[in-house]
DNA sequence: TCACAAAGCAAACGCTTGTTAAAAATAGAG
DNA sequence: CTCTATTTTTAACAAGCGTTTGCTTTGTGA
């Protein structure tokens, strides 16, 4: 059942030394794991499990759909991922590092100075989640958010650990505007319901239908903040 | 694959006719496919599979760890459901009849002519929700909220409409704070808000170590509400 | 007590699943 | 072209799955 694995000695230096003259190897040089990475048919079956697992859910989607997906055969997403648990994982992970890396470049908005009201940062980021969870490309955190409970302890602490640096940014706005009676409420307890306010909207939103997310954004904050007394 | 099944003749009345003279069964009379729900197996099976389901998911699930539960083998649960996916969705019906009954409980209490109020009533409506989704023996709506993609089209639109008998005793509400101003935003995409923010306490509310579910209630309320002007 | 239906058990069936291993194709460096 | 590393195909495996079938036990009305 378990494989007896032999750790390779990993000779990092391919260069040429006193102990190994000339040994350069030929042909395609050998890519490390983590360099394989870079390859686009990796990210292409991210996506595509991304897309399976957040329409048919984890258990229902087969390793044999996800390799149908980016026209594969049953065996080969197994080059790439290590196991279909593995894959499930990565995809919530680069969800994770994407939403962060959008949230970040949306709070990075200095230039107007009204943006550092709280008012206003409360409002990117509220855009900046909907965004997240419903703009182009947003499989990904509709996933995490849903199929948490086939991640093992090691992988859901890992992954909460991103969360906890995404949650990070709201905490200090929504203690601002709870001072100044925008909102009320414990600020920990507000955030766990506007998280929860936002992220249903992953169950209802239509992209044609409805409203744009800038409807739904300010929807969210007529909602949530107390109009000036 | 397909099974022909004989359709059988339901001579559904067991009296003795002209034609039948004297049929009376012997031995325990029979029972009809609705009639047999009554039994306690069946709402053993239903409970075990309700928390298992929740707990690990439907897919995770397998119909031996059901058996298992309530101390079947493997094979007897089907004979009280006829398919794991008729658990499933016999779990989500009956979530929703005991969740729309405990609502319209909620709604009765006609005593109070304070309780008229809007403000009052939607305390009501939310404080229910709040025991349907984390009160004792409240495994069945999570599993509905977060499971449904697991059932087919039938299924999903016979359960829309209990589902908007549920929320159908809310938009008044909303549209009478909406229209003294304690609620801003338009009542429907509110009404999505709120649910949000309500249900996703099922990812985060723990019973022994955060607030009460009055606790909850206050601060759901502080948040939507408008103070007064 | 007897007959018979309800309920459950025990064992298997056929299929699908995730996964593997070996062979084949692909492509770049010498 | 040749050699080699990389990537994919191909074909299978073992395990687990939902489900079915035939049989046994249990309880009840006559």
């Amino acid at each position: 059942m378990t494989l007896a694995v032999a750790i390779p000695a990993k000779n990092s230096s391919n260069a040429p030394s006193p102990l190994n003259p000339e040994k350069r190897p030929r042909g395609r040089p050998r890519k490390t794991l983590d360099e394989r990475d870079d390859g686009n048919r990796r990210l292409q079956l991210l996506q595509g499990a991304a897309r399976l697992f957040h329409r048919n859910g984890y258990g229902a989607t087969t390793t044999r759909d996800i390799a149908a997906a980016v026209g594969m055969h049953s065996g080969s997403p197994f080059y790439h991922f290590k196991s279909k648990n593995a894959l499930l994982y990565a995809v919530m992970e680069e969800g994770m590092r994407s939403a962060l890396e959008r949230q970040s470049r949306a709070m990075q908005i200095v230039i107007d100075p009204k943006a550092s009201e709280p008012l206003s940062q409360m409002r990117l980021l509220v855009r900046a989640h909907f965004d997240v969870l419903l703009g182009p490309g947003s499989d990904f955190i509709p996933v995490m958010l849903y199929e948490a409970r086939s991640l093992n302890v090691r992988q859901r602490s890992a992954l909460a650990r991103l969360q906890t640096d995404y949650e990070a940014a709201w905490l200090p706005v929504l203690e601002a505007l709870h001072a100044t009676g925008r909102i009320r409420g414990s600020p920990g307890l507000a955030r766990m319901m506007i998280f929860g306010a936002l992220n249903w909207s992953v169950q209802w939103f239509d992209r044609k239908k409805t409203a744009s997310l800038d409807d739904l954004t300010d929807a969210a904050m007529g909602l949530f903040i107390q109009e000036r007394a």
